[in-house]
RNA sequence: GGAGAGUUGGCAGAGUGGUCGAUUGCACUAGUCUUGAAAACUAGCGUACCGAGAGGUACCGAGAGUUCGAAUCUCUCACUCUCCGCCA
């Protein structure tokens, strides 16, 4: 969420910058900054009355010590008149807080200077494409036929263990899974992240510390009998590590990586986008998360985009990368990058990863903040992105790379699976 | 699952219902001393909000209650630890 103070300090410039997300906040800003006036006024008044009342008890208490009993007793009424007004006050103070904090949740991230105007997806600008598209001499086949016709991922297999959307792995399927996990987390540590193994499963206050509670609720797993969520992404657990926490300028920056798998309940459309592995309730995912000082975290957002196309890079996959439009920004991001890799048995672009800049937006709620020297605390900038997402990561280069014989595995991977490529049984 | 103990500032750890937002120690910061450092001594040292400032208000796990007044008493909840049981 963002601060009330740059809202009010920043109105129209904030209502100018929300309009790339088109949406017109005008009149959600002026509630905001009414009603926080109103907080501030309230709470002057209710300061003073309950000033008033403390030195009122004390009086009672030195009265009653030098055993001037009635005048305590006339003190009491008094005391029990200013108790009636401050409680009105206190009520209305708590009901002014509570909606000024649902219209600050409601309000998202102010875009980046950089992020282009439009709607969806389609307005996306593109920034670079690299690598040559794969081209072949037969007829490319989809890795859904693929994994199944040479028993690398079973899907109703998954079916019947678990439901829709939980594949099982297979043999070499399984072990080339296991090796992009262990090559990204090798990359992401000579990259400088720290790695961790967080709990897959978290509390409500970290939904809410990164922003899934309440509004997306419905995007998670939650067993309510411990009313804990299952992960949609390291992202949570990662960042939850410095909820509340006060770091020294020193410290900075924050640098982690954690694999992890994530579940999402998301209810899926239908079709070729959710066929196979293209979209799962239930897959694997290595990411990297800074926490940064405000001057620097443009340089860490380049520096993510660089090791994430490094990674694409190095699996030798033809992809692009775009900049979010403001339709499609999310709502805690200021600036997001997409990388998409090709697919060449589906013929289309899959989003494999997502690298975003959350400024101060993240932090303030989860109130995350860092001290230069002796002065006031201050709120850090946060980023994450995935470095990367498996299971289209794993689609790609199963299809980019088929022969008529078999699939060849990326010359980076032998050392981890083990194996330079999948033969087809004759 | 059963029984018990606990939750106080970065850490440790006091706190009888009334100058307690909180003793003290360690850590940390500055100063004195020293060629420098250590030691010693002196001072400072939680967070947020309101206020131009002086200053005020809130916070002792969370919430509610009793009281003129709550870190301290009562209730509810959460969490942590110990022992037992179960188990990888």
């Amino acid at each position: 969420m963002l601060q009330t103070t740059y809202i009010k300090e920043n109105r129209a410039e904030l209502i100018e910058r929300l309009t790339v997300r088109g949406i017109d906040a005008t009149e959600m800003v002026d509630q905001i900054i009414e009603l926080d006036d109103k907080r501030k006024s309230t709470q002057a008044d209710l300061d003073s009355i309950l000033a008033e009342s403390n030195l009122i008890a004390k009086e009672i208490g030195a009265l009653y010590k030098q055993g001037k009993a009635d005048e305590a007793n006339a003190a009491k009424a008094k005391a029990g008149e200013s108790k009636e007004a401050a409680s009105g006050y206190q009520e209305a103070m708590a009901s002014v807080q509570e909606s000024l904090n649902q219209l600050l949740y409601q309000l998202p991230n102010v875009p980046h200077l950089s992020v282009p105007n439009g709607n969806s997806d389609a307005d996306n600008e593109l920034v670079s494409v690299h690598g040559t598209k794969p081209s072949f001499a037969f007829a490319p086949v989809p890795h859904w036929d693929l994994v199944k016709t040479h028993n690398l991922v079973d899907f109703e297999l998954g079916v019947k263990i678990t439901g829709a959307g939980f594949p099982v792995y297979l043999g070499k399927g399984a072990r080339l899974q296991r090796s992009l996990i262990n090559f990204f987390l090798d990359e992401a540590r000579d990259a400088g992240y720290t790695e961790i193994i967080p709990p897959f499963v978290v509390n409500e206050a970290s939904g809410f510390g990164t922003g899934q509670l309440p509004d997306k609720e419905g995007q998670m797993y939650h067993m309510a009998e411990d009313n804990l969520y299952m992960i949609p992404t390291a992202e949570v657990p990662l960042t939850n590590i410095f909820r509340d926490v006060i770091l020294k300028e020193e410290e900075l920056p924050k640098k982690l990586t954690a694999y992890s798998p994530c579940f999402r309940r998301e209810a899926g459309s239908y079709g070729k986008d959710v066929k196979g592995l293209n979209r799962l309730h239930q897959f694997d995912k290595v990411e990297v998360v800074q926490v940064v000082a405000p001057e620097k975290s443009y340089e860490a957002l380049d520096s993510m985009v660089a090791h994430v196309t490094g990674l694409l890079d190095k699996l030798g996959l033809h992809y692009r990368v775009l900049r979010l439009c403001g339709g499609d920004l999310g709502f805690t991001s200021a600036l997001t990058y997409d990388m998409e890799v090709w697919s060449g048995g589906q013929g289309r672009w899959l989003e494999v990863s997502s690298v975003s800049n959350f400024e101060t937006f993240q932090a303030n709620r989860l109130k995350l903040r860092y001290r230069k020297g002796t002065d006031k605390p201050q709120l850090a900038h946060t980023l994450n992105g995935s470095a990367l997402a498996l299971p289209r990561i794993m689609a790609a280069l199963i299809e980019n790379n088929q022969t008529e014989t078999g699939i060849n595995i990326p010359e980076v991977l032998h050392q981890y699976t083990g194996f330079k490529s999948i033969e087809f049984d004759a």
